[in-house]
DNA sequence: TCCCAATCAGTAATAATTACTATTATGTTT
DNA sequence: AAACATAATAGTAATTATTACTGATTGGGA
């Protein structure tokens, strides 16, 4: 893989933000000092880079992929309300794959968890 | 709600399935026999039937939801070869929600859990 | 039977993403 | 350092999944 500048600046914007970026944002925090840079050339990278595995790919369902600096296998939960994602981990997921292995013979390669709900604060507003 | 025809055909559709469609598909088995149907009608019936929980969406990150006649809380396995969805089930989901609870203050009122992976017929393809 | 809201068909619009094409940048070879 | 091959880009068009809109139809109670 040759290098670009711009990918460059994509991996580092994902990979410096605590929040879990959209495409469109990624985009949208590159464009003003960027200003040719184009949003294929932000979606094309992120998958690039989330297939390479430098950085991770969130597939919220009903939304926007977002992607997330750490791939280390930790999973999302997702307000309803406000859209919010927060991170937390669930163990022993090794032993997941070799139980469904037994079972079925799929080979597990990853995994995408997500619990759906209302975060703390949504549930205090309504 | 009011009956219609059409969404008690959709309901049918889905339930009398052994596999898990999408709204696209769900469309294509209906039309021969009922030209009139709409596929917006699909979609809104579907989405009526999940939020009552008459039946059970899969919002597969990366592709079109797939609806489910089983909505008792088990999970998907996907194939990233051949794009098959096979079930299985996780216990004590339970546990787990008092535990995020507990951590977080999330109120969670679903899961959504997907392994991804090759399943066995394609593995033995490649 | 009359009425009204729910539902429909058909179409247009939207959102997220990918595909296409001519141009530019990168790394390598002379 | 100039020339070359090709990976990557910008900008735009196209695609896919889904929702929104509108005027006609239908279900079910008064």
């Amino acid at each position: 893989m040759k290098y670009s500048r711009q990918r460059e600046l994509i991996r580092q914007t994902v990979q410096q933000s605590e929040e879990h970026l959209t495409a469109e944002q990624v985009y949208e925090r590159l464009k003003p000092e960027n200003t040719t840079l184009s949003l294929g050339t932000v979606y094309r990278n992120l998958n690039l880079l989330a297939e390479q595995g430098s950085i991770c790919r969130i597939p919220v369902p009903g939304g926007a992929d977002r992607f997330d600096r750490n791939n280390d296998g930790h999973q999302h939960m997702i307000c309803r309300c406000c859209g919010k994602v927060l991170d937390w981990r669930l163990p022993d997921m090794q032993e997941l794959d070799r139980y469904l292995h037994q079972l079925t013979g799929f080979e597990v390669d990853r995994h995408d968890f997500f619990a759906w709900g209302t975060c703390k604060d949504c549930q205090t507003e309504i």
